[in-house]
DNA sequence: GAGTGGTCTAGACCACTCC
DNA sequence: GAGTGGTCTAGACCACTCA
């Protein structure tokens, strides 16, 4: 976004600040300090789990001080950008390695004895084809254009508990088939990460109560007309393109979706 | 609350640095600053919407930097405990004056269209009974200890989406009536803070699909077996203590319930 | 113009990791 | 011991608000 000019900073000139790009409004220094890192995320020049340069590399090269480098990459670590790991350096963000199998998924089970350990993933079908018109929309794509589509079940203690349906763009995701899904140990979004060089962000879901038709009921193994949990959620990469959608319904009888509000 | 001791830290010494509390394990000083802080808010020092000492004069009564109250600050900031404006002062966080009119409510109209211009409330109920075990353990309480229960309906545009059930402990909430509350202006949130002295400032979700009973099915006007988004939602005051347990049913054919995931 | 928060700098020392 | 992020300080100037 800022200037045409190399990936540099104006000086600060003597009494520091002073900072006046061409068009836009005014922003801080490490305003402008985290679009520039920000930029060089996208542009993979460094990847995912690599260490990026140093504090006071950062400030060397952007010709500010070690503090409003640090102040950047604040935000970026709050953002789940960057980690942050003492006297090792700032790492960029992976869906590998992560803690937590599922990285967006909320649900968790009503008794915490209810083991967690494994969910097992079973993929129904991977497909290609031109996008309807509401997957078009989501995704900022034209109707008609090519995307794929996965359908999968999750698991829980032997339960079939998530039937999820995914569509992605088709130019992105060239390779993408059923078997690579299938055989892929971790994270969906860990493969699509290292594989596709797509990396989620952040995302919105919408939720609602809907009733289980009769496909439904068979996959989740409930009763036709049972009450599921719908999750609609829409995922991004960087620059805040769109590059997910997906419809999730969700057993609630032993489950459920939590939620923190601050 | 406060200390044995006046609310002060020890001296940073010369090199800065060096505190050492009694107890409990070594921690950033703003961290014991914003525990302080903290604190003060807990104990009323400062009521909300008021404004708290300037970043100069915190820095003096604690005997450290203006940096390190501001750090402190920020991250009380960040939790919405504290709201900073520009060129006037550092406030406390009130459920008064907020933009929105429900601060933890994450409903919202699937087309924009439908005004939220205004969400009509009816209070069914207001009643004190002894916790039934489920709210006593939530709210955690003794098992018969007198809750206020109080049951409403919402409507959007004419149309009711929201039935609210509402436990709070009864020794907090003494005078509370269904007159008080249908009278009052503004949210809840805001009438409890101002007439009980209790300020909610986070709370947990749980979320499920249930379908409607008979009794709901009337009052929130859908067919019985109708599908509905049970929203169960405890929230705190400071110190982490739960004050209000609320089961909701939410209908979700022309609304749905938005979640940001980062 | 005084007072407030917001940004930026420069330099110090601490805590942790790794060689 | 060298290198990293984490904390703390002191002082400067900027942007905003209000009298």
């Amino acid at each position: 976004m800022p200037s045409s000019a190399p990936a540099e900073v104006p000086p600060p000139a003597a009494g520091s600040q002073g900072v006046e790009q061409v068009a836009p409004s005014f922003s801080p220094l490490y305003q402008q300090i985290k679009a520039l890192i920000l930029r060089s995320l996208q542009a993979g020049e460094w990847r995912p789990g690599e260490a990026i340069p140093s504090e006071l590399e950062l400030a060397a090269r952007f010709k500010v001080s070690q503090g409003t480098v640090r102040k950047a990459v604040d935000e970026l670590a709050a953002d789940n950008l960057l980690v942050r790991r003492q006297g090792k350096g700032t790492f960029v963000a992976t869906h590998h390695e992560e803690q937590i199998q599922y990285r967006f998924l909320r649900l968790e089970p009503d008794h915490a004895d209810a083991l967690g350990g494994g969910a097992n993933r079973t993929f129904l079908d991977c497909r290609r084809l031109r996008a309807p018109a509401d997957v078009a929309r989501a995704l900022q794509m034209k109707q008609g254009e090519m995307v794929v589509e996965v359908r999968r079940v999750l698991h829980f203690s032997g339960q079939p508990v998530v039937l999820d349906d995914i569509w992605l763009p088709g130019h992105l995701f060239k390779g993408l088939t059923a078997e690579r899904l299938s055989q892929y140990r971790g994270p969906m979004y860990a493969l699509f990460e290292s594989e596709f060089g797509v990396r989620m962000i952040r995302a919105e879901e919408k939720l609602r109560a809907v009733l289980a038709d009769d496909d439904v009921a068979r996959l989740l193994e409930v009763a036709p007309g049972a009450p599921l949990l719908s999750v609609e959620r829409l995922a991004y990469t960087y620059g805040d393109q769109p590059v997910e959608l997906r419809k999730g319904l969700y057993r609630t009888d032993r489950h459920h979706y939590r939620n923190e509000l601050n």
